[in-house]
DNA sequence: TCAATTCTTGAACGCCGTTCAATCAATAGC
DNA sequence: GCTATTGATTGAACGGCGTTCAAGAATTGA
């Protein structure tokens, strides 16, 4: 019956990514144990390799989980004011974007703490999620100044992008700074409206 | 004789951080090892101990050192075009920054790859020469805007520094992106022009 | 019912950072 | 010069990690 191992298997793939994800939302990334992840799960170690390629890879299914409810945040921060000043939408989204890091800061994290000498691929849901963010934020700037090529139109998209998650990334670095969260509001408000009010 | 002893630990450190400098330079941080670095400064693996509280503090030291020197190319990126309008100042610091990061990747990485659980405290050097740097920012953006107060300037000071952090940070990745260096280039240029023409 | 096949298991492997009893070297007293 | 004492150095050993794979259990088709 290879059904039946199949639909097991998948059960059994869900469950260790609950614990993961449980686990790592309370201690971080760096905390996860193949040994301690089985014995939640109620499985052999080895039974982990029978779903995933390893340890990173579970990881990157936890963070697949993640990525799409941060975007869901995202897009939810628009979605009832569809009407605002493009302005007012980017501000909107960028406190969304702060917002879930603030609420997950564990979990937020771990997407940058993925193994990278793991020779697998960068999964295809990644770059995909990822445009599909980059094509939100698009919108609004596109409005701002109708004239721009495309091109531009990207470049302004990825500098936006990562100005707020670098603001956002070294304001929960509680070790280098510990900046209020109501101070990181106002930086955004400053660094986005700069933006709009220079083109 | 305690001065021949202390001179001996004294060098063993200095050649170890040399070692560990060069291997982090070639493959990153993640690869020291410390049976590795004990062979070829030809010591014992507990001499390491002796130096250093653990792995995490020799990777400190390292960095130490990279902080220097990207401190200095930031602050030299300006020191022969002082009299240059602020916006132009900004830009050069921001492009010395970006280009220490492309020259020493590994190096530049390993800044912000310490062990956090590393229970030992920040180091007050890491704090010293973080405020330094922010001080070389402050200073054209209070040109930029006389009116200012001091804690407007800080905000502002360490929403720009985030931003140019962010955008080389996610530009050098290059497992999401792949942005070539021009084109970060620009998004410098864009998001300080922005921000100098927005106040 | 029984052989064939597929899936699961967990002890074992190799590697890691770190420790500490044993060893070695250097000083001081005689 | 010799030896007791002190202090520094050493590297085998420890515990813990991710990962593997021979052996056993389970499921299948005849």
């Amino acid at each position: 019956m290879a059904r039946d191992t199949e639909k097991r298997r998948a059960e059994l793939r869900e469950r260790l990514i609950d614990i993961a994800e449980a686990q790592i939302q309370e201690h971080g990334s760096a905390s996860l144990r193949a040994r301690a992840l089985a014995e939640e799960a109620g499985c052999a170690v080895g039974a982990i390799y029978n779903v995933f390629t390893d340890m990173p890879g579970l990881q990157l299914a936890v963070n697949g989980r993640t990525f799409a409810r941060l975007g869901a945040r995202v897009t939810d921060a628009v979605a009832e004011r569809a009407d605002a000043p493009p302005v007012e939408r980017l501000i909107l989204m960028a406190k969304g974007y702060l917002a879930f890091a603030v609420e997950n800061p564990k979990l937020w994290r771990a997407l940058f703490e993925v193994e990278m000498t793991s020779d697998s691929e960068v999964p295809e849901w990644y770059m995909r999620d990822l445009s599909q963010l980059f094509a939100i934020i698009a919108g609004p700037l596109s409005e701002l100044d109708p004239n721009a090529t495309e091109d531009e139109i990207e470049l302004r998209t990825r500098a936006l992008f990562s100005s707020v998650h670098g603001i956002v990334l070294l304001g929960l670095e509680r070790r280098i700074s510990g900046v209020p969260i109501p101070r990181m509001e106002s930086m955004i408000d400053y660094l986005l409206r700069s933006f709009a009010s220079g083109n």
